[in-house]
DNA sequence: ATATAAAATTAGATAAACCTAACATTTGGG
DNA sequence: CCCAAATGTTAGGTTTATCTAATTTTATAT
């Protein structure tokens, strides 16, 4: 019933960054949310007015922005897919905060519900599993110290 | 010298598209271009009109189409990330090939090159360690079966 | 209570990528 | 050779997301 056209990236960081907001401070501001996504008012304004359209967000007569249910719903989908990549990257891959979080927020908008599932089990099995419990982090920092791509960058 | 502005996965894409095109058939077309994209020949022509001002790509008068050499350096480097993402999609994670194939067209455009690079030397390690060898597609299928995600999709 | 500061909005422009319809060029079969 | 079919290009419009400048609304400080 409520499944429209799909949500560009865009809209999806608007949703991402109007949850964070309100689990910080209560409620999001045009304001706030142009300078956490480092766009202008007008920007955030327009994207308020689609989102709004989409029923995922709603705003008190020039004032405060929250999430429907139904925007609540997306944002943690999205914000879940964040976590298991940063989760992976840092912990799996062993990036460092900064390129994990980058690389996060870039994909995160790309990858299948199956793909997030299977990196997130990766991630639990690698950590879990006691075949496989012989400090990950070492072994494969060990491994990748001694490791150069063949191929073109 | 030639590092202009960043290119868009759209542009990316094309890139792609001639490189296979030229392997496969020694030369791109205006309509192969089209048919393989799913887009109109007018986009096409637009996009190599974008692409010859980046000198990634010539065409003759009406006619064919080629990459360039930094052309080539960069579509290699676009599809090196395909190629790792879906080696890891399928090989690690154990996803079907048309879930791989569809999620790796999407996140190639989105990775830095550093976790391509980690991401192909994961599969490495765990296809080549000799601690982990222990066939990871069966125990992680295994562990998987039994595996439910808990957070929202 | 009201002027001013802060925040939100509207108006209008730009850029990228796409489309359809119309036009141009090349090429291959008679 | 020449014209029809195939292919490529231009013209012009749409959508999405962004911006700056101007305007409107709300909040605040004296």
């Amino acid at each position: 019933m409520n499944t429209q056209k799909q949500l560009s990236s865009q809209m999806e960081d608007y949703l991402e960054s109007i949850y964070h907001l309100c689990e910080e401070q209560g409620v999001a501001r045009v304001k706030s949310i142009a300078n956490r996504l480092l766009v202008s008012y007008p920007s955030v304004v327009g994207a308020i007015k689609n989102l709004k359209r989409r029923n995922l967000v709603h705003q008190e007569h020039y004032g405060y922005v929250r999430l429907t249910d139904e925007g609540q719903k997306i944002a943690g989908a999205v914000i879940h897919r964040h976590e298991v990549l940063t989760r992976f990257l840092i912990g799996i891959l062993g990036l460092d905060l900064d390129t994990a979080s980058n690389d996060a927020c870039k994909i995160e908008h790309a990858v299948s519900t199956e793909t997030v599932k299977r990196l997130r089990a990766v991630a639990e099995f690698i950590e879990r599993e006691p075949r496989i419990n012989l400090d990950w982090k070492k072994e494969f920092k060990r491994f990748y110290k001694n490791y150069e791509g063949k191929k073109p960058v």
